[in-house]
DNA sequence: CTTTTGTATTCTGTATGCAGCATTTTTTGT
DNA sequence: ACAAAAAATGCTGCATACAGAATACAAAAG
């Protein structure tokens, strides 16, 4: 996944997801013939299937323990076995589905204790980026980081749950990406990726949400002073909390 | 690869491969005929590939740079490509190979800063698998790690390198296993992958070696003291000295 | 002699067909 | 009527065939 995913981050996930949906679910294959700008997008099928399946997973149009059928799901979304296959194959690798030999593939099911072990991962990867990133990062990127989050702060007003949701998310992803460490940037995407399942499901509380926001906040506050210490009590203490608001739902 | 990687460790590869080798490299399907004993064996074409092929890998059959040759390679393994596809699908997420679109499958070139990431990650990694360590271990689980150390030692004193590498390997696997966090224990074995081949060619002088031993008794001792700050301290020291040992073969 | 364009070959990307295993249903015996 | 065995159906796993893209080579023009 890892030569692909920073290319294809969340945006582009979503943004190409809803594009096929309006696409009459009749064939992934029309995507290659719009002519946009630039240089021509030279995507391989089972690269668009990857993309298209985990935000099926993710988004749950595939709930965990769903059997995927190559037969009927490749009819269904207008592909032949061969490329389907070669896409559950990657996501295997990635860790979203499970191959059962002779069986086929199935949605992967985490345990609450999975996902607590996660987290704990989870925790102390973002606790080394954001000690990292306070070394690492330019003026101007932190600048981008805050803007990010004046705009979450909007949308948090706003009670849109959906945009604050995906810029917490990205606010993460880009303190993670100012360490300028490419293996930590990779499994923390990929972590993320699995755990978005989860939390996409996962309703906190106001109170709770704003104990998050409260959090966010400090976290900024830390970075911009690049406070190597405090940034990354900060973003433990942040998903050590995190574990609390999503263990309601499961 | 988490779901199956927790039973195809290195020992399996390793044997496999020999076995594989020794066929008169005609065909991989053979293996489904040898009628060995206990529950038989159903492993998939494309799931043997996988390990056939991270081995070539890392034990540089397949340098850095190299393309897969779907046709070719195939022939060699006596396997059609079908499956030899996806094997490779499956490899480019686990981050060994590159997918360049219309133009196949090279060898991922790792770059000495690449490297440098992967120990900082692997560090962190380590060290919370330590801290872990010390309060979710048994006694008994201890006691088989102090065995693999004191087996290490003796292939130290034989300077029987590639056994002492590898026993060396499965302790770190084995302390990282007492942890019990399956999500731990399958990043940290993505990452060791990774940088075994970069391992494999770097050679160590006897004095570095000795460190190196030196700093694996005081691991022991640590997690057979429970003592948590200690063994995370050296675990740390460790993977940070083992930048030392391998940025000059770079 | 260099550069550019056309052509041919090779390899990837996708579809389809066939064989074997798993599961389910039907049939037969008690 | 129930249980066990056998047949049938459906799905996965693998191989092969075909189409399209990329590259290499050659020929021609500047």
């Amino acid at each position: 996944m890892f030569a692909m995913r920073e290319k294809n981050d969340s945006e582009t996930h979503a943004a190409e997801r809803n594009r096929l949906k309006d696409m009459d679910e009749t064939s992934l294959l029309q995507r290659r013939a719009d002519g946009s700008a630039g240089p021509i997008r030279r995507t391989a099928l089972h690269d668009t299937l990857v993309n298209h399946l985990r935000d099926m997973i993710i988004e749950g149009d595939l709930e965990p323990g769903t059997r995927l059928h190559e037969g009927q799901l490749g009819e269904q979304l207008g592909v032949s076995r061969t490329p389907l296959r070669e896409a559950i194959k990657y996501l295997a690798s990635e860790g979203l589905v499970e191959l059962v030999p002779s069986r086929g593939a199935v949605v992967k099911r985490f345990s609450p204790k999975d996902v607590h072990d996660m987290l704990t991962v989870l925790r102390t990867l973002e606790e080394l980026a954001g000690s990292l990133a306070c070394e690492a990062a330019s003026d101007q990127e932190i600048a981008q980081v805050r803007a990010l989050h004046d705009e979450m702060i909007d949308r948090y007003k706003a009670a849109d749950r959906l945009q604050y949701y995906k810029l917490n998310q990205d606010i993460h992803t880009a303190i993670v990406r100012l360490a300028q460490n490419s293996s930590l940037t990779d499994i923390h995407a990929m972590l993320q990726t699995r755990l978005k399942r989860i939390r996409f499901i996962g309703h906190e509380g106001p109170e709770k949400w704003a104990a998050a926001v409260g959090e966010h906040e400090e976290m900024i506050a830390a970075l911009e002073a690049r406070d190597k210490a405090r940034l990354s009590e900060v973003l433990g203490r942040h998903l050590f909390n995190a574990w609390d608001r999503v263990r309601a739902s499961l």
